[in-house]
DNA sequence: GATGCTTACGATACCCGTAAAGATA
DNA sequence: TATCTTTACGGGTATCGTAAGCATC
């Protein structure tokens, strides 16, 4: 047994049993890859794939309950790695931060500085993409932390820790006869079409729960990715819009009128994500508590330990 | 990074930084014991281990965080070979049982014998030894299940669960006087010299502990590893002995004659402990679970899992 | 001087990649 | 036929063990 076989065992679950790809993913030669899997498979003394003829189509049941365990050598492995970093460069390295739009643009700038001031040598990546993505770049060891207000939580293989609360707002542009009514209703929301984020982001599952309790029907016209787009669709009055409250600054976005409506829609959280099992490099737990004081190296550790 | 590499780095602070006793254990030579650091070294770009001149001395602080992980990957490197044997001859292999000669000899028959009978090409191997070396038998690796009254449950790294509960026993010669008392007492006890186990056996703590707490001194003139040595020298008069209830049966020991003394001193617990993180043979947990019907392999697993 | 670690060097085995052949859809 | 996997083969490299050279105690 040996640090390829294992690799090449991981990556050709991940590949969908496409030991081409997998050879590509590694850098090797596909001859190389399933003479590497028949070898430990012999050495073994299992079959760890389903064949039908000569394609591979599947885990066999020891292969399944093996996976957990390679995966965590490999992840062990690269924990090893990192503490050696960890040790012969302190505060050198690389941090990639996975998140949404929403989440770069308006809630981490002032910790990105901050921690860029203390940090000046580490390479600090960001990587936009939707909840669903960061997740898998999580799992994948492609980020080290995520940040997204939706999905991380429900990823079992992912810790996860609250970063900070938010309420909605309906944006709407000057003039509007929604700025005279007094306490907005979702029904009155529910008379405009309205613009704002695609599913699966930014809180858009709380919009529509709060419309479906009620028993209303709304008429989402356009979703978009971020506040900037749904800004820009309801200045060309496409409607109004609902957008995380904290990306509409009445001072800063000339023409766009900001609506309380945080009795409407439940109270969203944003949560910061790390993969189990993975092992940080001290400057990125300083990133995590430089989002939010609670969150100290060992409480993080404590909830990323990877017990299978 | 490779096994051979872990597996030396492992055996290194085993065998106390002494890198000639590792080869031999690992059956290899020094030479490639000493290049095998070098190297992993330089590709870490860390030292792992002090060094005076030549001589190693200990690890560095990296060393010992690095430790664990190594620790981990090659208990998982074991757990992937156990599923392969699991798979590939359900009913065939070998367990370890490492235990006390008053388990091996008065509670684990009854299981063995069943064992055997279910298993039948399985290979038992019972190891007899003290609580500290089935302790260490455990973490080493080189038996899968210990059984002991003492020590099992004061070692972080083993998972343990309570076996049977038991009670000591005075045991006399034919015509004793304290035949004759009614309720036996602890200071007519200590008017005897008394044989009884080794420190660190069998209860023995809990044998002191009750004198102690009494505030009465004890000759014990005589200590013994186990229950038939101490029935053979209270035979030959040198005193009354304290054994494991069970050990005595009045039928099958003529000559001699047992005394309830539960009220005298504490319950003792006999325990069945596993390395945590070491994944065993389904027969292993069948063991297990014949020597108490509430021990299944769910119960086991869910407390021996290895979190770090 | 005995023990223990390192370096040098040659034989072996292992790993990788190219190329050709066989299977599958 | 196009895609994918296996087998065959050659070059390169890593690993291992012996033996010699050096510290350390």
């Amino acid at each position: 047994m040996n640090f390829q076989q294992l690799r090449i065992i991981r990556e050709t679950v991940r590949r969908d049993f496409n030991l081409t790809e997998v050879a590509n993913s590694l850098y090797t030669s596909q001859s190389g890859v399933s003479k590497h899997i028949k070898e430990l498979e012999s050495e073994l003394g299992v079959e760890l794939f389903y064949r039908k003829g000569k394609r591979l189509l599947g885990m066999t049941e020891p292969g399944k309950e093996m996976l957990r365990y390679v995966e965590r050598m490999l992840l062990d492995a690269a924990n090893i790695k990192n503490i050696a970093e960890q040790y012969s460069q302190q505060d050198e390295g690389q941090l990639t931060v996975a998140t949404t739009h929403t989440q770069a643009r308006y809630a981490l700038p002032a910790v990105v500085v901050e921690f860029k001031r203390r940090y000046p040598r580490v390479h600090l990546k960001l990587h936009q993409g939707s909840p669903v993505e960061i997740a898998s770049l999580l799992l994948a060891g492609e980020a080290d932390i995520g940040v997204a207000t939706e999905t991380l939580g429900d990823v079992p293989e992912l810790a996860s820790f609250p970063y900070y609360r938010w309420h909605h707002a309906v944006i709407v542009t000057e003039g509007h006869p929604l700025l005279t009514v007094g306490k907005l209703t979702l029904q009155q929301i529910a008379d405009y079409p309205i613009v704002t984020y695609h599913e699966g982001f930014t809180g858009r599952s709380v919009i529509e729960k709060s419309f479906r309790d009620a028993g209303i029907k709304a008429d989402i016209v356009l979703s978009a990715l971020d506040a900037d787009v749904i800004k820009s669709y309801v200045m060309l009055g496409m409607g109004i819009g609902i957008v995380a409250s904290v990306s509409v600054d009445e001072q800063r976005d000339p023409g766009i009128r900001k609506l309380d409506c945080s009795h409407l829609f439940a109270e969203n959280t944003s949560r910061i994500a790390v993969h189990k099992g993975h092992l940080l490099r001290r400057f990125a737990y300083q990133f995590i508590e430089m989002c939010s004081a609670e969150l100290t190296e060992e409480t993080v550790k404590a909830e990323s330990t990877h017990d299978l």
